[in-house]
DNA sequence: CGGAATCCCTTGCGATACTG
DNA sequence: CAGTATCGCAAGGGATTCCG
């Protein structure tokens, strides 16, 4: 076994990286439709708000959990999502929360 | 695959549940040493204060993931901290957590 | 020894309105 | 369509002091 500093360590830097009420949200909507659009993610995320969106992205993005393609010069604009390597790496960790709020909620 | 709903509603909850700055570094003590005590605990949890925690433990407490048990009735008290069955249970999603840090990080 | 009480600061979150 | 600007509230985190 490693040394329960540096267990906490990385533990909490992971943490940091999905914190927020709609991070890890995002990265599944992301996750399952790849190229997905602000709108799309503003509709399927219940409650969420434009900045509070904006704000989460933006997050995602500077941690290399997402990338972003914005396609145009003027409006209407086309912004479409993607999943880093990264972001991709999470999915597994995504999946066991999962299975262990279905076992344990 | 289940509704994305389903998914983040899950997700969050398990969130609120290990959320917060010392919350799993605390579990992860009391895993690797049953009936620690609480200056152990602190001593071990690097920058922590007495409030933190305090307030910590009430929280897993509450949460039904660490139980105590206050032996004594007058000073100086014994007390110790130990993993409920659901509290061990989050094991396996703390080391996901930690592998993925070492992967990743 | 194992806490609790109080006060305070910072951060996260969000409502509303506006824009290229 | 895809954001930004502003303002404000509430919660989390913490320093200090005190206690049975």
């Amino acid at each position: 076994m490693q040394s329960t500093t540096d267990w906490s360590c990385g533990v909490s830097r992971v943490m940091d990286l999905v914190a927020g009420k709609w991070k890890l949200n995002i990265l599944w909507l992301i996750y399952n439709e790849e190229g997905i659009r602000f709108n799309q993610l503003k509709n399927r995320t219940i409650g969420i708000t434009n900045i509070m969106l904006t704000r989460s992205l933006a997050t995602l993005i500077s941690a290399e959990l997402v990338s972003n393609n914005l396609v145009g010069d003027k409006a209407p604009f086309k912004s479409k999502y993607y999943l880093t390597a990264r972001g991709k790496s999470l999915v597994p960790l995504m999946q066991t929360l999962n299975d262990w709020g279905q076992n344990n909620l």
